[in-house]
DNA sequence: TGTTAGCACTCAAGATAAAAGAGTGCTAAT
DNA sequence: ATTAGCACTCTTTTATCTTGAGTGCTAACA
C-alpha cells in the first residue's frame, strides 16, 4: 500500500500509457500531476514503484510502463467508479428494447450494443452451467416436409429453426413427435440431449421414423445452442486494434475453439471481474489481452456471462460502467420475458 | 491479340506474381517457360507487352507486374478452364447436404463452405431483384405473448423468427392475423412490405392491434431479410490477407454499407464474372480487390448471386471452378427444396 | 528479321556509421 | 524530503555507402 502520492503517480502512468501507448517519463508526469513537485522527485517515486513491481522499463533510458501488477492495482484500487451518463443509459435502453422484439436474438443484440459501445469484441455466454431445463417445445408444420421448431428453456432463452424432414410430415408424424416431446423432452435438462439419447427416442417413432428423426435432431441442436453456445460479436474489432492485431488471429482461434468454454466453465463471476493478460489465460501468446466479464441475473436466478475482449490498453473507466449497465439491462429484460 | 509466345509470357508472369507477390524478371521467366529462348529475347517481348499495357513496372530496375488490363486478358483468354476433382465435388456436396437440414441457413452455409474453400470472404445475395412473392406465412403461438413466424417465398427462401407481442396472443388475435395474412400478405411481392403498408394493415386489426402489430412488423422484417439481405461470410479472411489487410477496414465498411447493394442492383450476372480492382468499384481505395460473382438458378428461374471478395492476387484457376460448382450445387438444392 | 551476348545504367533495399534525443540514476546542495 | 545538475545509456533518426537485381540498348550472329 504505497503512499497517496505514489498512487496518484501510478494512476497517471496507467492513464497516460493507455492514451498514447508509449512509456511515460517523469517530465510528462510533472505536467499532468496536480502536485507541484519536480521531475527528480517523481523519478524517485517511480523508482520505488518499479521496485515494488508496479512499473516496468522497456529499456534503461525509456519511461515507465505499468506492469501487470500495476494494472491490477489500478483496476482494483484506483479506478474511478464512474456511472454512465443518464442520457446514454436511456438511449441504450431504447435501442435494446427496439431490438428486443426478437427474444431469440436478445443476447446477441446486447452483445452487438456492447461491442459498438466499447469498440471491443463482445462475448455472450448464455449458460450458467447449472440446471437448465426445457420448458417447452413447439412445432409448426410448414409445407409438406418442413417444420418450424422452437425451444424455450427455463432461463428464458428462445431458439427456433426450420427443419426439412426426410419424408412427408403427416398428422400422425406430428402426433408421434408431440407425444415424444411431451413425455421425454419437456422438463428434461439440456445436458441430456446427446446423440444416443435422441437416437433412442427416434427409435420409438416406428413407422414415422423418417419424418420424426430430423425433428429430434433439430431439437438437439436447439438445445445445444441454447445451453452452451457462446457467441462472439464484433470480431473485427480485434483486428483493428493496433495493440492486439499481431496476435488477433491466434486469439480468435482460441476464443472460437474450446478455449473459451474452458475458461468460463465455472459459470459467471460473482461480480464484474477483470482478467488481465495471461494472468488467467492458458495460452502463452496472449499477453496483451484483457477480458472483462460480468454476470447477469434472470429474476433471482443466475443467468449467464456478458463480457468483452480487448487490449490491455483499454479505457476501463468507460468500459466497466458500460458493461455493468448492459448486463443489468439484459438481466432485466430477460426477467420480464420470463414472466408471462 | 499478341503472339502465342507473348501470351505464354503474360500467363507465366501472372501466375508467378500471384504466387510470390513480387515483380517477375526475365531471368526467372526463362527458367519457367517451356520455350528455350534467352532472357534478352524475353526482355524484348516484355517491353512490348508493357507498351501494349499488359504489364507495369514498379520502378525502372524491377521486374514486371501484370497491369489490370493484363489480369483482365489473362482471365478472359488465358485462364485454364479447370474442373474441380470429382472426389472434392462429392465431399463438398455431402458437406452441404449435411448442413442443409436447415433450409433457412442453406445460403449462408453455402457461403461458409465457399469461404473456407477459397480462403476469401464469401458473398451471398439471395435476391434477383425481380418478382419475389410471398408464398406462405405461418404462425405458431409460443406462450402467452410470443409467437414463431415463418415466411416462405417463391424463390425457395425460408425465414423464421420469434416475436414478442405487446399484449397477449388471444385466439381472436391469431384469427385476425391469419385473415390479414391470407388476404393481404400471401402472394404479395416482397417490395411491397414497407412500413406504411404494414401500418395500414395493422390499422385494420382493430382491438387486437397491440398483439397483431408486432407480428406484422416481424413479417416485414422477414420479408426484408428474404428479399434483400446480402450476407458476408468469413470477413476475417479480409484481414488475414497481406495484400488486402491495409485496406481491409475500408473495404469491409464499404461492403457492409449500401455499397454492395448498389453494386449488385442489376441482379446476378449472366455468367461467372470477375470484377478487377476499381475497374468496377466506385471507391478509389479499392485497387487490389477482386470480386468473382456467379449466378445460381432455382429451377428454371433466376436465383441470386454467390461470390467471393479477395485480393487481386488470388488463385483464379482454383477459385473459379470452386465458385461455379458451389453455385450450381446451391441451385440444385434450392430447386429440390422448392418442389414439395 | 528474329535472336542473343555483353555492358552500362538505374533504383530499391540493406548495411554501417554518426548524430540526436529522451529519460534515467546519482550526487550534492537546499 | 526535495531539487538542480550532469554524466550515462540506449533507442530513434538521419545520412552515406554498398550491393544486387533487372532493365534497355547496341552490336554481332543465324
Amino acid at each position: 500500500m504505497p503512499s497517496e502520492r505514489k498512487r496518484r503517480i501510478l494512476a497517471a502512468i496507467v492513464e497516460l500509457y493507455n492514451e498514447t501507448g508509449e512509456p511515460v517519463g517523469s517530465k510528462r508526469l510533472m505536467e499532468v500531476l496536480p502536485d507541484s513537485v519536480s521531475s527528480a522527485t517523481i523519478r524517485n517515486e517511480m523508482a520505488e514503484l518499479a521496485e515494488l513491481g508496479f512499473l516496468e522499463q522497456p529499456h534503461t533510458s525509456a519511461g515507465r510502463v505499468p506492469s501487470l501488477q500495476g494494472y491490477r492495482y489500478y483496476i482494483d484500487h484506483l479506478l474511478p467508479q464512474l456511472e454512465m451518463p443518464p442520457e446514454q443509459k436511456k438511449a441504450l435502453e431504447e435501442q435494446l428494447r427496439a431490438r428486443a422484439r426478437e427474444p431469440e436474438r436478445l443476447l446477441e443484440n446486447a452483445g452487438k450494443l456492447l461491442a459498438e459501445l466499447t469498440a471491443c469484441t463482445a462475448l455472450c455466454v448464455p449458460c450458467a452451467g447449472v440446471e437448465l431445463r426445457v420448458k417447452r417445445v413447439e412445432i409448426a408444420p410448414l409445407g409438406r416436409s418442413m417444420a418450424m421448431l422452437a425451444l424455450l428453456t427455463t432461463n428464458g432463452a428462445v431458439k427456433s429453426k426450420v427443419i426439412r424432414t426426410e419424408s412427408a410430415l403427416s398428422p400422425q408424424a406430428l402426433e408421434v413427435f408431440g407425444a415424444l416431446s411431451r413425455e421425454h423432452l419437456v422438463g428434461a435438462p439440456l445436458e441430456l440431449f446427446t446423440q444416443p439419447f435422441l437416437q433412442s427416442l427416434a427409435a420409438k417413432a416406428g413407422t414415422e421414423f423418417l419424418a420424426v428423426a430430423p425433428l429430434l435432431i433439430g431439437v438437439a441442436e436447439l438445445a445445444r445452442e441454447a445451453a452452451g453456445q457462446e457467441v462472439l460479436v464484433g470480431e473485427s474489432h480485434l483486428f483493428q486494434n493496433p495493440q492486439l492485431e499481431p496476435q488477433a488471429k491466434t486469439l480468435l482461434d482460441f476464443l472460437q475453439s474450446a478455449g473459451l468454454a474452458r475458461l468460463l466453465q465455472d459459470g459467471p463471476p460473482a461480480h464484474v471481474s477483470v482478467l488481465l493478460g495471461n494472468e488467467s489465460f492458458p495460452l502463452p501468446d496472449l499477453r496483451d489481452v484483457t477480458m472483462v466479464l460480468a454476470p447477469y441475473a434472470i429474476g433471482a436466478a443466475q443467468g449467464g456471462t456478458l463480457g468483452i475482449v480487448g487490449p490491455l490498453r483499454m479505457d476501463f473507466a468507460k468500459v466497466i460502467p458500460a458493461l455493468k449497465f448492459i448486463a443489468a439491462l439484459l438481466g432485466r429484460m430477460l426477467t420480464q420475458g420470463l414472466e408471462e
